[in-house]
DNA sequence: TGAAGCATCCGTAGAAATACGGATGCAAAT
DNA sequence: ATTTGCATCCGTATTTCTACGGATGCTTCA
């Protein structure tokens, strides 16, 4: 039977070496590394250290999980990260979804789950449970409308509201006449389905356009 | 000498048998029981389960670290609690340690750090790290500010704004005059330093007074 | 190629928010 | 007992925001 080979990375001490502890308990799984900060699994991959999946959590202190997805596919894509984050928030998820993650495990799954999920990517399938696969629909169909609702002006001028600038300010700074700033505004408020300044900060907020 | 009884209390499967396996290693520390959720860890306590230190997750899905907390107190003050949660948030902290814990750890401390606290704890001293305690000032200071500035009707009329409301709505919700809420805005804008609604909400944000 | 959609721009008029000034009543401080 | 500070209330004047309408140029698609 062929070992899975597997890295770690995650800055949280304890629940590292807390999961090196489960999974040697598991004869098909051979952990090679595990590393606190996606520099450090870069440097491994870079200098060909072998491996069929990467555990990876996607915030940590240096060189988090998503910069490590996006680089993991130049330098070596016969490793299949599998992320495991505390995170369930939609936009993680999709994101690491978009970004090439074979997997996405919360830091709450139980054992037979990860196990479940390291065997079935190493087969080259996917693993995202129908938890996750729920939240990053639920957000997919939510974020159609944000993510890229607002211009390149239209953004520029949320964040310059934001800010606490006035439409005349905001012209100013932009080399254009107030009118056009208005009316960057009235088209902001219908996109967002707001009807004021003040819906239209919190609107921006929850969804980190600001 | 005398053994450690201690019982964790976390949801993070994971997470919490990660723990298990890291304690087991020292002779002095005897893992008496380890739960999935306040509920089953407050059964234990009532039914007279001795234990010395309780390493208590926060955010758990019936009864969570706070709630914990506080019935701990009533239930059986000899066992102390030391909060270890992935949340470095000031307000928690501050809460925590107005809730009676004896430690609060984030779950990115390393192993030595997890035993130091835990003895210390044991020995009757409390054990905040440098990190935590920072943090917590820190959030005193920046709330001390914000906590109590504004008053009941001013955090009311905040509300009420950030949901969109015009001047003149927010009048006829809580019977009175435009002006009057006028004023309120006025010095609303005053208090947290800001110019107009849009700096307030996201300012407001900022603070969670919304 | 012509239509349709959208980003960008500007104008006018009305609605809303903000600045400034001022009144009353209550509670804490001296 | 008087002062001081503050919450609450209201009025006027000015600034800012919003609604509605319309123009141009660019891209996409049938």
């Amino acid at each position: 039977m062929n070992e899975i080979k597997l890295i770690i990375a995650d800055d949280h001490d304890l629940f590292r070496n807390g999961l090196v502890e489960l999974l040697k308990k598991h004869d098909d799984i051979r952990i090679v590394k595990s590393v606190a900060d996606g520099a450090e699994l870069m440097n491994l991959v870079k200098q060909e250290m072998e491996a069929d999946i990467v555990l990876l959590d996607l915030t940590m202190p240096e060189m988090d999980g998503f910069e490590v997805l996006k680089e993991l596919k130049n330098v070596d894509a016969n490793i299949k990260p599998i992320v495991i984050s505390m995170h369930s928030a939609g936009n993680y998820i999709a994101k690491c979804a978009k970004m090439g993650a074979y997997g996405y495990l919360l830091k709450n799954t139980d054992e037979s789950e990860l196990i479940l999920a390291i065997r079935t990517v190493h087969r080259g399938k996917k693993y995202f449970s129908a938890e996750i696969s729920e939240k990053m629909i639920n957000f997919m169909s939510a974020q159609s409308v944000s993510e890229d609702v607002l211009s390149k002006k239209e953004a520029e001028v949320l964040r310059l509201i934001s800010k606490g600038l006035t439409t005349k300010e905001i012209a100013a700074q932009l080399f254009v006449s107030s009118r056009t700033i208005e009316t960057h505004r009235t088209n902001i408020l219908k996109k967002l389905e707001v009807k004021n300044t003040a819906e239209l900060i919190k609107k921006a907020t929850e969804l980190s356009l600001i």
